[in-house]
DNA sequence: TACGCGTGGGT
DNA sequence: TACCCAAGCGT
């Protein structure tokens, strides 16, 4: 062929027919429209209280997530308030909500925000890429919901209903199935409605094209899934296969002095990073305690000696069975830091129990208490 | 790239 | 009871 004949590049068939593409948008926001639960962030046009709930609803659910958000505005209701306050005071609002990294990188893109954009979130998904805490999901429902942009997004509910409806093939993390989403999810989104066309995915995932027992008869768009004409939808998705939860094994210092108890800040990153604690060390499951104790005079970085054990607390986290064993120990020093960790503080409990702490650590402490380390 | 990272609701 | 896993991100 010569160059003169040569064509201009043909544009990629679309995935989607125009028709389906109207007719699977039409419905689904119909259904929305009839269907959608009250949500508290629905009621708000706040940018910074949307990205809020995205980054709360992160492997979260909706009923765990609203106390969380409702207590977390009223406790920093700007971005100014949030990149201000130390970090500490931030996940003291998250405790108990789990995987802590989501506050600590809206903490610091909350300081980025201001420094870079004079305290308002960009607009575009783009610009919100480049935030801490922004992955493409984030970056697409922020766009869409926040701003109206016609930003597609992905989520676990999204990949179930397209998986189904477009007979996706795959498991979850293959490349391509991944890469097949999103250019179904950008094809897709509505140019019109794409915040409300966005969480009409999500939601109809979550309440009826549900991972067991999925609601077919209620379905809006039945007729155009391909899972539901050829009897698939009970074998769509496949599951994913989880490795089995690791083994922890923790010494905790249980320490009380003049009426308070010894608690450390860990670094900040990692396990419960950021997070305080009853002062712990990493040990092997059998060890003996005289070797704890040895642990522990290393993270405390002065000479304790274990008195009693108190008890063992078990705690089972999706990727690890934590074992915590709670050792009543005492020093001749009484220290204020610690090698190990970022803060040391002598507490009352009632000081102990205003602090960021992890659902597993509150436990332990509370069997400390009961253990009458602190008699009254 | 695959793994580390929490918690509580649902069945 | 003991599983399943939920509006993902960072490394």
């Amino acid at each position: 062929m010569s160059p003169s004949r040569k064509r201009a590049p043909s544009p990629t068939p679309p995935l989607i027919e125009p028709a389906r593409r109207e007719s699977l948008r039409a419905g689904l926001l119909a259904w929305y429209d009839r269907q959608k639960r009250d949500l508290p962030w629905r009621r708000t046009r706040d940018p910074y209280a949307i990205w809020l709930s995205e980054v709360m609803l992160q492997q979260t659910q909706v009923a765990t997530v609203i106390p969380y958000w409702e207590r977390f505005l009223q406790r920093f209701p700007t971005v100014e308030a949030l990149a201000t306050a130390p970090l500490p005071d931030v996940l003291a609002a998250w405790r108990g909500l789990g995987y802590y990294s989501r506050a600590r990188n809206l903490h610091l893109a909350a300081q980025d925000v201001v420094a870079r954009y004079g305290g308002k979130l960009p607009s575009t998904a783009a610009q919100l890429l480049t935030l801490r805490g922004f992955g493409r999901y984030t970056a697409g429902a922020v766009a869409s919901i926040a701003f109206g942009e016609p930003a597609p997004l992905v989520d676990g509910n999204v990949a179930r209903v397209f998986s189904r409806l477009f007979e996706v093939e795959g498991l979850p993390g293959d490349r391509v199935r991944e890469a097949r989403l999103w250019a179904l999810a950008t094809e897709l989104v509505s140019p019109e409605r794409p915040g409300d066309f966005n969480q009409a995915l999500m939601e109809h995932g979550a309440t009826v094209c549900r991972p067991d027992n999925p609601l077919c008869l209620l379905c809006p768009v039945r007729e155009d899934c391909l899972a539901w004409r050829h009897g698939r939808v009970n074998e769509l998705p496949p599951a994913k296969v989880r490795a089995a939860p690791k083994r922890m094994t923790l010494a905790l210092a249980v320490w009380a002095h003049a009426g308070r108890l010894l608690l450390a800040r860990r670094e900040e990153k990692g396990l419960f990073g950021g997070l305080w604690e009853l002062p712990a060390a990493e040990i092997e499951a059998d060890t003996p305690d005289p070797e704890s104790a040895g642990k522990l005079t290393q993270a405390l970085g002065t000479p304790v000696r274990v008195e009693a054990v108190l008890g063992t607390v078990r705690r089972q986290l999706t990727h690890r069975s934590l074992t915590l064993r709670l050792l009543r120990v005492t020093g001749s020093t009484h220290p204020t830091r610690a090698p190990a960790f970022r803060e040391l503080r002598w507490c009352t409990p009632e000081e102990a129990s205003s602090l960021g702490m992890s659902t597993a650590m509150h436990k332990a402490l509370e069997a400390a208490l009961e253990a009458g380390v602190l008699p009254a």
